[in-house]
RNA sequence: GGCCACGUGGCGGAGUGGUUACGCGCCGGUCUGCAAAACCGUUUACUCGGGUUCGAUUCCCGACGUGGCCUCCA
């Protein structure tokens, strides 16, 4: 069995095939630094931190080359600057924001058991690169000058005629539709509605750099040239995979296409193009205004979602119950649904010793398959359930979390939901007291006596398990009533 | 309006031209002072209408529905 991906461009699976299986390269579409990252921020993360580890399985950790850029510059940005920090001379306010929220963001997904990438370029350490490929493409005919703008033509492209891709060809669209599309407050500066801009003039106080094309003014640069810019830098003109959220497929990548495959004469910029599904929460698409939107951070340690901290294994795994190029509706009984799951597994897995840090074979050929991690999930079901009748099964399962990520053979109290230390809730100082008078109730059948523990216990959100140690004495555990 | 994706049992969610997905829940049983938990077992499906086929949930066409993109967006 071989990796298989699913292609957007080609809208096909394919066998993979690296360009060069020693030096495996993928890029994927990071964040905009300027706030905190939300849960669909998240999935791309996730999604692409399995495909990752999948990659370093199959062609050894040295040999994959993974980038997630980071987008330290933007109007979001400056806007979140001068907002917050309105005393500041605008460099500082911004590289404020940018910093702080690039820790934010790291300590995020962290906690979402990714591995971070081999490289994580940011924008403004690009400059030069962009320039250049924006040098290339007005040489070439691709893009020209117009006060003080730079803007790349789909039009110049498709008439080419050479080994060039379509313009449209990703995104499945043709120019004219796109220009009947387009909106009627064209740009003047813009010889075609469906031109984009490269770079543009700064603004003054905007952060500024020399701009390219013999242009006099300072300038900063469009929004697509940065991925063209970080992707030649670090994984060359051509390269494996390219990834991202299906709503950057237009015009983001389609433009990255063409700017990257005009400035180097090249067929294709990337040869698998992966996009995953949106995410919906509560049957809704997030938004402030409507009350459903939560960062990974509020998830994590906020009681924000359904009244919980979710842990960062629960978050990961109920991302990977439905496949990537699915949409999914993100809700509380999903998470609940997850995090049941990995407490029955990390039962069972629990002490054991993984033999290896390979994956199980039954897992990879499943996930071998695009991805199909909700087949995994339940290959990781099928161990649990042989586990009850053979060690191995709960070696194997495991070793399977661990390649999944979630779950690094940790005791997990804030899964199990034992209140101690999660900060809130009642402490074990409150509760076990309570267990044991119910346990020495029970010894003398005073059953009364112990009904009406187990219901103040129950008032106070506490549920209890009755069962025997291996010596056959009662004993009762508990957790926080969910 | 244009383009695209999806529509599976109470819920979540894979997959397949003819054979059990899987998980949760429900129900029954074992265990338990009683519950809970655990364990064993059972149950229900492929939006609708045409077509292709010996046979379609799976392929094709249409309808309806949901969602996405077309403007910043994972």
């Amino acid at each position: 069995m071989a990796l298989r991906l699913y292609d957007t461009l080609t809208k096909e699976k394919r066998d993979f095939a690296p360009l060069d299986p020693s030096r495996v390269r993928m890029y994927v579409c990071g964040p905009t630094v300027y706030d905190f990252a939300h849960i669909g921020n998240a999935r791309p993360v996730i999604v692409f931190d399995v495909l990752f580890r999948l990659l370093r399985h199959l062609y050894g950790e040295n040999h994959v080359k993974y980038v997630r850029n980071i987008t330290d510059v933007d109007d979001k940005i400056n806007d979140r600057a001068a907002r917050d920090y309105p005393g500041l001379p605008l460099n500082e306010s911004i590289r404020k924001v940018t910093e702080q929220t690039e820790r934010q963001f790291h300590d995020d997904v962290d906690a979402l058991g990714c591995l971070r990438p081999t490289v994580q370029p940011r924008a403004t350490e690009h400059i030069g690169e962009m320039r250049t490929i924006i040098d290339r493409l007005v040489e070439g005919g691709f893009a020209y000058v117009a006060d003080d703008h730079v803007l790349f033509s789909p039009g110049a492209m498709n008439a080419a005629n050479s080994v060039l891709p379509r313009y449209g060809a990703l995104a499945n669209r043709s120019l004219d539709e796109m220009i009947a599309g387009a909106r009627v407050d064209v740009a003047p500066y813009k010889r075609d509605a469906t031109d984009f801009v490269l770079w543009k003039p700064s603004k003054p106080g905007e952060p500024s750099w020399q701009s390219p094309a013999g242009i006099a003014t300072q300038g900063r640069p469009g929004w697509h040239i940065e991925c063209s810019a970080m992707s030649w830098k670090h994984l060359g003109e051509t390269f494996d995979i390219h990834g991202g959220g299906i709503d950057l497929v237009f015009p983001h990548h389609e433009n990255e296409v063409a700017q990257s495959c005009c400035a180097f004469h090249t067929e294709r910029m990337a040869q698998t193009w992966m996009h995953n599904g949106f995410l919906q929460v509560e049957g809704e698409k997030m938004s402030k205004s409507l009350g459903n939107f939560f960062t990974i951070d509020q998830l994590l340690r906020q009681r924000s979602f359904g009244s919980n901290k979710w842990h960062g294994y629960v978050l990961r795994l109920s991302m990977l119950t439905a496949h990537y190029r699915q949409p999914i509706d993100w809700t509380i009984e999903r998470l609940v649904e997850a995090r049941k799951s990995l407490r029955d597994w990390i039962d069972t897995a629990y002490g054991t010793e993984p033999q290896s840090l390979e994956p199980p074979d039954e897992l990879l050929s499943v996930l071998e398959d695009d991805l199909n991690t909700p087949g995994v999930i339940a290959v990781m079901h099928g161990l649990n359930k042989e586990a009850r009748n053979s060690p191995e099964s709960a070696e194997k399962l495991h070793r399977a979390m661990k390649f999944m990520g979630i779950w690094n053979g940790e005791r997990t109290d804030d899964i199990y939901g034992y209140g101690y230390d999660v900060g809130d809730g009642p402490s074990r100082h409150e509760v076990e007291p309570l267990i044991e008078a119910r346990t020495a109730a029970r010894a003398r059948k005073d059953f009364k006596e112990s009904d009406r523990i187990r219901d103040e216990l129950a008032a106070m959100g506490i549920a209890i398990k009755d069962g025997k140690d291996s010596d056959g004495k009662p004993v009762t555990t508990w957790e926080i009533a969910r």
